[in-house]
DNA sequence: TTATTCAAGGACAAATCTGTCTTAAAAAAA
DNA sequence: TTTTTTTAAGACAGATTTGTCCTTGAATAA
C-alpha cells in the first residue's frame, strides 16, 4: 500500500510526537531504534519531512526532531510528501486518464475505496495517535 | 496500490474476457495492443496467470489465452496471484505483528479501508466487468 | 574559542521491479 | 512430415526503491 520510505516516516513521525508531548527532542539513533528502522534511510526520511515543513528539527546538542505540541498534522500529509497522492487520486489500473467521462472498469469500486483511505488520513490526527501510543495502547514495531 | 504487473494483469485477464465472450482467443499481441503494455512484459504476466490457472492457454495457429464462458473469476484471485495477498492482510506501517492483541498505531483505521478493498476485490467479477467493457462504457487504455 | 553533538547532503551499493530479447517447445494447418 | 503460429521460459538490461557510508556544517556546551 505504501512505500517502506512512507512506513517508516509515519512510524518515526507518531515516535517524534509522542516524545514531542513529554518536550523530548529524540536523534535519529534514537529514533530508528525506537520504530526498528534502518537509521541512514530513516534519516533521509525525516530530512525530507523536515524540509516538507511535517517535522521541526534543531542541529547541535539536545538538538534532534519535533512537532509543536499543538500540532494539527494529519496522517494525510505525511503520505502525500513522501508518496505522493497519486494513491489517493490514481486510477487503479493505471490508466493516464481515468474519470467519470473515460472510466475503467473498476473506476467507481476503486474510488469508494479510495475515498475511504484519504477519508482516513486526512481525518486521523498525529497528536491523537500519539497519545495512544503513550498509553502504552499501540506499538511502532516487530 | 497495485504493482504494474497487476495493473497489467488486470487490465489483460477484462479484454480476455471480452473476447471470450465472443469466443475469441486473443494472442499476445492483440492484447498489449488492446491494452497499450508492454508487450513482452504482458506475456509474463500472462504466463503467470496461465500456471496459476487463472487463464487457460492453447499453443498453435489461433491460440491465445482465453477463459471459460461461465467462469466465476473474481478481481481478488488475480490480485493475490501477482501481488500477494499482504495489501489484504499486511500491516498498513510494516509492523511484520500486526493484530488487534499488538496492534499498529492506525490498525483500526487501517483494517476498514483494507477489508473495503478486500470485499470489493471479492464480489468483483471479471465477466461482469468485461460486459460493461462490451458495451463500450469503460476502457482499458489511456 | 574549542570540542562535541547533532542534522544535512551527496555519493555509492544492493535489491527489487519493470521491461527486453532470444530460444525452445507445443500445436495446428498445409 | 514440414512449416507456421503461438505460448513458455530463461537470460539479460534499465529504472526505481531501499539501504549504507562519509563528509559538511550548524549549534550548543564547556
Amino acid at each position: 500500500m505504501f512505500s517502506k520510505a512512507c512506513e517508516y516516516g509515519i512510524r518515526a513521525v507518531l515516535f517524534i510526537a509522542k516524545q514531542s508531548q513529554k518536550d523530548l527532542r529524540p536523534n535519529i539513533t534514537e529514533i530508528s531504534k525506537a520504530i526498528d528502522s534502518p537509521e541512514p534511510f530513516t534519516a533521509k526520511v525525516c530530512q525530507q519531512l523536515a524540509r516538507a515543513g511535517i517535522l521541526l528539527s534543531k542541529k547541535g546538542p539536545n538538538g534532534g526532531f519535533y512537532l509543536e505540541k499543538d500540532s494539527t498534522l494529519k496522517l494525510a500529509e505525511i503520505v502525500a510528501t513522501i508518496d505522493g497522492d497519486n494513491i489517493f487520486k490514481g486510477c487503479g489500473l493505471g490508466l493516464r486518464e481515468c474519470s467519470s467521462e473515460h472510466p475503467c472498469p473498476v473506476h467507481d469500486q476503486f474510488m469508494v475505496v479510495r475515498n475511504g483511505l484519504k477519508k482516513m488520513c486526512e481525518n486521523t490526527l498525529v497528536m491523537e495517535l500519539a497519545a495512544n501510543l503513550e498509553e502504552g495502547e499501540t506499538f511502532l514495531k516487530v
